[in-house]
DNA sequence: TTGACAAACTAACAGCGTTAGTATATTGTA
DNA sequence: TACAATATACTAACGCTGTTAGTTTGTCAA
């Protein structure tokens, strides 16, 4: 059959669409290619194989995110930012939850490429907290801290595991949000000595 | 051919020692079947299906965690029950990596009887706080706030997000660790008043 | 000894990602 | 404008997956 001037991006797109409609579990190359009107192999002439595509939407994934994010903490400062940064990526983990998954399942390992992708996730967490007075190293470590807060609290209570007790979860992320800023401000006390 | 004596139980221990040892990516029934020496298809002889299987494990994989948990908490009080029992989940999570991932993959949804597991997850969490003074609303938050930290950090560093920064990943777990703590502190003092 | 049950088997199905080999439409060049 | 090269589609197939149906057979109880 003819080509009918199918680009790469328009197959990355299409992935992105089909993973938030039907699920990152429910993809696969077979229903990807019948949504763009060719055989599952004809994928092959615009994408390497599978883990280049996830590769290639985690990319996506992360800059949406880094894109939320700035938006969100741009004019303000120590607490208010680190929770608007706090609330962005809530807000993106919520509203895009199949699409967030794609990022842990990225091979961070061997692809450097990703790697460098790392850059961008954390870039607005140090921007957000570049109002406190804090050593470089312990930014280090309480970016790590933030990342895993916020990917805790989503990816759990996406899977359902914050179903018991009837306190809402909003709530218990209020309280998430707010542990961190307390780390944050002792860390500022103990940078001062 | 003849039976072997072959129990429910075997298969799901086989299956726990497959996935330790393979990695859950790599589990698959024929080659469970295949070190149980019987074809895939009389694996079905004594489990229902895959899900039913993985919600097995699951249950042992809580159990176990619990049971370290409360080992770690034993006989100690506040700070350092809870830096206990955070250590525990720590090394239980870098120590057996596949196994922990069977958590989250659990559909946690449908099957009332995980529900109730929940419950195992959150005893040691509830005991480990239960020297600071705390309404029942604050614990239920914060058992929350620490589940989130410890399953994003492990999780993360599992999948080798937190190799960006010449960092010890070892000092960014305290630091996590004792942001918990002055959650705990500065909510106890809410509490008071 | 016989009947019932449990546990194995074979064969098959539909789905998956992926590769090889082939045809054809478009594009760049002479 | 004609031709060669390239890009994009195709069909067919491979080996893998979980799962079901139907069949055989070993074991245990009446």
């Amino acid at each position: 059959m003819a080509r009918q001037g199918l680009t790469r991006a328009d197959v990355i797109g299409a992935a992105i669409e089909m993973i938030e409609s039907e699920g990152l579990h429910n993809f696969s190359l077979r229903e990807l290619a019948g949504r763009l009107h060719i055989k599952a192999a004809s994928l092959y002439n615009h994408i390497r194989n599978m883990d280049e595509l996830y590769t290639e939407i985690g990319y996506y994934v992360i800059s949406e995110l880094k894109k939320v994010q700035l938006d969100a903490i741009a004019g303000k400062q120590k607490a208010e930012a680190v929770k608007a940064l706090a609330d962005a990526y809530y807000r993106f983990g919520k509203e895009r939850p199949e699409l967030y998954k794609v990022i842990l399942s990225l091979p961070m390992v061997k692809n450097d490429a990703i790697h460098r992708a790392g850059f961008d996730i954390v870039e607005p967490i140090m921007s957000a907290m570049a109002g406190y007075h804090l050593t470089r190293e312990q930014m280090m470590h309480l970016q790590r801290v933030f990342r895993s807060i916020m990917h805790g609290f989503i990816s759990q209570e996406e899977a359902g595991c914050f179903r018991q007790f009837p306190v809402g979860v909003g709530d218990s992320y209020q309280m998430a949000v707010r542990g961190f800023i307390l780390l944050l401000e002792s860390s500022e006390k103990e940078a001062r000595e």
